[in-house]
DNA sequence: CGCCCTGTGAACATCCTGTGATGATTCTCT
DNA sequence: AGAGAATCATCACAGGATGTTCACAGGGCG
């Protein structure tokens, strides 16, 4: 096996939820290097991560709601048994890489049967670890679908449900189609801010748009047009002249002056969606152009 | 590497449902030591197994119905990489571990972000290739335990009763054949979300949907038929073009305006992430008391 | 004042879904 | 093992929903 890995062999194809998704992961581990070099790593590819030097109860690792823990047993000294075995009875759902100095084949059988998911011996590549981690996370993932991202998006008198591919206004649909259900999600994740023509159609067609194009436009009205129906009393897509659209909502009732109501989201929304997308395939490229 | 392991350290207690219920896996090498000393722990587990001496196309694969595949890429030749791929693209639910000479950081990063779920280095212990095959799997599988839950689905006049495979109303059969049952348990199981139907068709057929692939529609088709039968004053299954369809129960009654009952559970439902969680820690348990 | 941009409606092409039928495969019972 | 039934995979076709493109009208901007 000698072939030569170009960015293109593993630059990953885009899925929707992709794999890279920014990820939550805890490292438990005292080898400063290693952190160091893993921490740098982490931050370039958007994961949130946290490092702990010491053994953490159940409950705590419970609230960090990781995706993953990659820890080294020796931190654990003789409980580490014990603790592994605790933890994924706790934590089913967690993806646990133990990444641990010489090992014995017996101990590494032992650890995977207690739950851990994988087990990688040190000295390693950082890379590998990340890979691992991303794999562990990929197969945990693919059950619970996307049953826990179910935040409906609320604006004015909307509320856009992704869940369910629709809008509703008082709990009617709006019977949006696939493209116009796209095109509102997509503005009301802008919160406000003004996104240009090219960019919504690179967005939703997926390629650049060619000078001329009116699909943007076309859908734009379609929206308008349900929404108003709907909603007659609120104005949320407003035109920016020679640069695109804006979503907020505005009402329209002269007792409330300026209302101005743009889309909110739950409070514990994850922000770094949008982002971790792009910094994919970025990602990827750098992984594997320096590494190896 | 001191310890030495024996079967019977490790042999997994004929447990019913337990991690090692017996797995059907397959084995694509052609190391004859590796594979002789790997298939006789694999005739000890009761796993059923089969060696494969060269590549096998994805189609093929399929129809072998397995939990998990190890694979020396060796065997693979130059075309390794994307047979990997191709198969990872078509078996999202395939277990793959794979299992080759020296290697690369590269390469092994390249082949998890390809798919895989595990890469082993040989040479190798045969107990911790089967201790990881089984943690894949394992991670793999959980969602699926249906064992377990015996609790009735309610939704409009549709019991789904996950222990008999048959959904009723009011006490009489549907009379549903396995494929139909198991969509209407997926889509019931999403309580009103819409489910796109390459979703559908990878959950239930365990590979991805070829484009123009009718099954999922098919099916469908013939739920209704015996839901309209069966209960015709109300509509079960609805259609969210171009994306898949969603699953609710709506009374069609004029009197009851807009009847609308997701599917639901009985009161004293629990998550059953319970059961499922006692269960494995109980079967890890017993995997590792005497081991090591 | 003229140009370019946007709103609008409609025609057209395309894709998607519902449906019935047919052949292949698997299962069951003898 | 073999016949018969049940189940599943696949196909072709029709109707409808959706997306795309066009032409024209109105309005902002220099």
């Amino acid at each position: 096996m000698t072939d030569s890995i170009t960015a293109s062999d593993v630059a990953a194809p885009s899925g929707q939820g992709g794999v890279s998704a920014a990820l939550r992961i805890a490292v438990l581990d005292r080898d400063s290097g290693f952190i160091q070099v893993l921490s740098k790593r982490l931050d370039r590819l958007g994961w949130e991560h946290r490092v702990l030097a010491s053994p953490v109860p159940a409950d705590e690792v419970v609230a960090m709601r990781l995706s993953a823990l990659v820890v080294d047993l020796a931190v654990l000294g003789p409980q580490a048994w014990e603790w592994l075995e605790r933890l994924c009875g706790a934590l089913p759902d967690l993806g646990i890489v133990v990444c641990t100095g010489p090992s014995t084949v017996a101990q590494r059988v032992r650890g995977l049967r207690l739950g851990a998911d994988d087990w990688i011996t040190k000295p390693c590549h950082p890379e590998e670890v990340i890979a691992r981690v991303q794999s562990v996370v990929r197969r945990r993932r693919r059950p619970s679908g996307r049953a826990t991202e179910t935040k409906p998006v609320m604006a004015g008198e909307v509320e856009i449900r992704s869940d369910r591919f629709q809008a509703f206004v008082a709990g009617s649909s709006l019977d949006l189609t696939r493209r116009e259900f796209e095109l509102i999600e997509l503005l009301a994740a802008a919160e406000g801010r003004v996104l240009e023509r090219e960019e919504i159609y690179s967005r939703l067609w997926g390629y650049t748009m060619v000078r001329g194009d009116r699909s943007v436009d076309v859908f734009v009205r379609k929206l308008r047009q349900k929404l108003e129906k709907a909603s007659p009393r609120w104005r949320y897509i407003h035109t920016h002249f020679g640069i695109g659209y804006r979503f907020a909502a505005e009402s329209l009732d002269v007792d409330s002056v300026d209302v101005v109501v743009p889309a909110s989201v739950p409070a514990d929304w994850d922000p770094a969606r949008d982002q971790s997308e792009l910094a994919r395939a970025h990602e990827d490229r750098e992984l594997t152009s320096d590494a190896l």
